[in-house]
DNA sequence: CTTTTATTTGGCAATATGACCAAATAACCA
DNA sequence: TGGTTATTTGGTCATATTGCCAAATAAAAG
């Protein structure tokens, strides 16, 4: 594999790493439904203030949420909309995973 | 958050984390033009055969991809054809991320 | 039956990730 | 100014990930 190919399968790594965990998922739904600043998502996950701000700092790198400053809160956006064709298709999967589990335990019941 | 909303996040979370390396993006792909057997697999990637396996089991696991086994070798196919769609997001953010990288630069420069 | 080929599994070491706490920063208020 | 609130950053520790090697497995070939 030469070394083109494997930057740009590095660089989308970032981006489906960035989305790869419970609350990082998590905050990107609630954000779709609009913009929130660091303390009301730290209500809603429970953890500690910096883990949630750290986690909002990895998306942010990803390009996936912007921030903007308003007195002592930061407020932040989904800054690209299609995230959620994104979760679309891992629905599918988990739907399609339904599936084959649903045909195995048939089968199995049929012998 | 509750317990429901949690699991949820987690499924979804490990099909994620199953596309978030470069070499499983890579397999993914190269399955998405047809089915591939390991070795076909590990020529092209050039890490140790064992990793590739690995790499595979991981995809596999998580409902991406299946196998089928014929004489010695086990070939893999994509289970589920949307996966494209969720690359196609990703693209757009890289796009996105380059569009404000270039944003700033200009920016930079006016001043 | 032994050897070869393709694959998987187990184990280990290096590195990355994710949680918390404590401290630093920054804006606002009294 | 000093104190409060919201956020970020640095440090540390536990756990997860990922690579390789060696060994186990399984089908095919000689």
């Amino acid at each position: 594999m030469d070394k083109n190919t494997w930057n740009a399968l590095e660089a989308r790594t970032k981006i489906i790493k960035a989305l790869a965990h419970p609350v990082r998922l998590f905050i990107v739904e609630e954000l779709n439904k609009g913009e929130l600043c660091v303390c009301e998502l730290q209500k809603f996950i429970g953890y500690d203030m910096s883990t949630v701000s750290k986690h909002l700092t990895i998306l942010k790198n990803a390009g996936i949420v912007m921030d903007r400053k308003e007195g002592t809160s930061s407020y932040y956006q989904l800054r690209v909309p299609c995230i959620l064709n994104f979760f679309n298709c891992v629905e599918e999967v988990l739907e399609s995973n339904l599936k084959l589990n649903n045909e195995i335990i048939m089968t199995c019941r049929n012998k």
